[in-house]
DNA sequence: TTAATATATGAATAAATGTTCATACATTGA
DNA sequence: TCAATGTATGAACATTTATTCATATATTAA
């Protein structure tokens, strides 16, 4: 191994296992400029409100979205400008291929 | 979905799949200054013979690593900057957290 | 208080995935 | 030509993972 070790690359590993899902993906995209409910979110994504709500739970546990709760709804928006930043550096990637 | 239509996203999501196993996280770390044959890299990511080859086929089909063969040697490398680019923002985000 | 709405979650199921093992293939050197 | 070496690959197996279904929880409105 190089200048990382490997728990480093195993955690590596991990972050970007969260973004190789295509439901996930698609969630952290509705989210890039707002934040939405969970019932917004599932009807933007074209899935189940469960399956968001699991998959929004793997994105919470990972921190790559943050959330709000206002009366019954949960609004749900992305951590960080890193979590776009690598959105975004995949997205130019298959724009070059 | 927003701008992104949905095959765009399942691109996406294909390509940081990718990313998201930590023996193919690996043997990119180790190929990011310099080509390797297929043992070398085996050696360097304490993984079997077998195990580097099927995940260098899946880099290989993912266009992600080139190779070149010379006798009985497979070379492999990057195959170009982006996926450098990529594995050095996962690095960064990991480091901020 | 009761019904309606929004969300979360556990269990079950099906599908995808990574590794191992055995083996095939190709190249080199003797 | 034959043995050794490096690599690729198919099958089998075990594990992980995403979705669905049913249901629980919580909040709001009537």
């Amino acid at each position: 191994m190089e200048i990382l070790n490997e728990d480093k690359l195993i955690d590596m590993a991990e972050l970007f296992k969260i973004f190789g899902d295509s439901t996930r993906v698609k969630i952290i995209n509705v989210l890039l400029d707002k934040e939405l409910c969970v019932c917004e979110i599932a009807d933007l994504v074209n899935a189940s409100q469960s399956a968001v709500s699991h998959q929004l739970r793997i994105l919470k546990q990972s921190k790559l979205v943050k959330y709000r709760k206002d009366g019954n709804c949960t609004y749900y928006s992305l951590s960080d400008d890193h979590v776009k930043k690598i959105f975004m550096l995949g997205c130019e990637h298959i724009d070059e291929m």
